[in-house]
DNA sequence: TGCGTTCTAGATCGATTGATATAAAATCCG
DNA sequence: CGGATTTTATATCAATCGATCTAGAACGCA
């Protein structure tokens, strides 16, 4: 069967993923993944592929470990209006405690990548699309438990809160400063 | 006196600006400016200085031409909220016709560069600050004659706007779909 | 005309990039 | 034990990066 590769392969894709979200794509070399990492460069190849395609997993990763995640606690488990509360509430604590500004990986990506990048700008606009459902679901409870107003219709705001969100996540990486939360709703 | 330069300034520095708007700063190379400006790499040296500099001047040239001219357009020559709608509508109509998803210039550099970078994080923040302030006096008017809810302090919905105008940005830059635009206020 | 100055084009520098190649070390199976 | 296999560390590749330097061309002024 060969030598045992000496290394987790989750933990290094998790590690690669830290390595992205702080430096982005193009300011990431190949050796700063392997150094991260804690492999040599042709582990790195062998077992994740070329630049592009580990950018590929570690973005999916991060997906999966920040957004999805963060519907699985939520939807269902509170009241519609105060999912969408608690979701935010999250996304400005975490963005108050990152001391880096690395910000959200999924925005760094649509702004430094997707525009250029037919691939990963339909990645990109696939999730963003599951946020704005997310929202818009939760829209629609909250108006017909009578929480939310009717007086906007549950797409328009479901499309607003997601450029509310994209909002913070810009504004997080300048200025990350508490008073920016309060005028959600 | 010695030998005439044989371009403008102005307009070398707008060409040069197109080049930092489509590409970022990193992705742009000195030689990509040298070529796209029109002069030679010593020439770019000489008159402008290094790729810091250039950028430096290019994004003030930037703020000048787009924010700071529309303000000027639009504020006192219109009553207040529709100051605002006019603002985002020219966003809008800009972000739609952006065949290239270049985005806004400030916002892209709020990303790729002020996380880590104390001297343009300050420029964005000013800047940014700029803007907020634009929507708080607009806010504050169209609360007086009576056309925007005094529901929100105007501090609160200045605030809300600035996030919607980000979110629009990074949203442009994905999918620029003019259903995007409807949910306003 | 000739000197001083500032322009131009192009060569060059060391450093770094993504990617591949080489060879030795380590492990499993028979 | 020993051959097969897959790891590891390291050398290397051409290309590109920001920046500087050299030489010569083009102008104003005396």
């Amino acid at each position: 069967m060969g030598r045992p590769k000496e290394f987790d392969d989750d933990a290094a894709l998790a590690l690669a993923t830290a390595c992205f979200w702080e430096r982005g794509y193009e300011a990431t070399s190949i050796r700063d993944l392997s150094d991260r990492m804690g492999i040599s460069l042709a582990s790195l190849y062998n077992s994740f592929g070329d630049k592009r395609t580990v950018f590929r997993k570690a973005l999916g990763h991060y997906v999966a470990h920040s957004f999805a995640d963060r519907v699985r606690r939520f939807e269902g488990h509170y009241p519609p209006r105060a999912a969408i509360a608690a979701f935010f509430d999250e996304i400005i604590e975490r963005s108050l405690a990152d001391r880096d500004r690395k910000g959200c990986m999924l925005v760094n990506t649509a702004l430094e990548i997707a525009p250029h990048d037919p691939e990963f700008r339909k990645i990109v606009a696939e999730v963003l699309n599951r946020i704005e459902s997310f929202f818009r679901r939760c829209v629609e409870a909250g108006q017909r438990d009578g929480t939310i107003t009717t007086a906007q219709s549950a797409e328009d705001l479901g499309r607003l809160l997601l450029c509310v969100l994209l909002g913070i996540r810009v504004l997080a990486r300048t200025r990350p400063e508490r008073v920016l939360l309060e005028g959600l709703m």
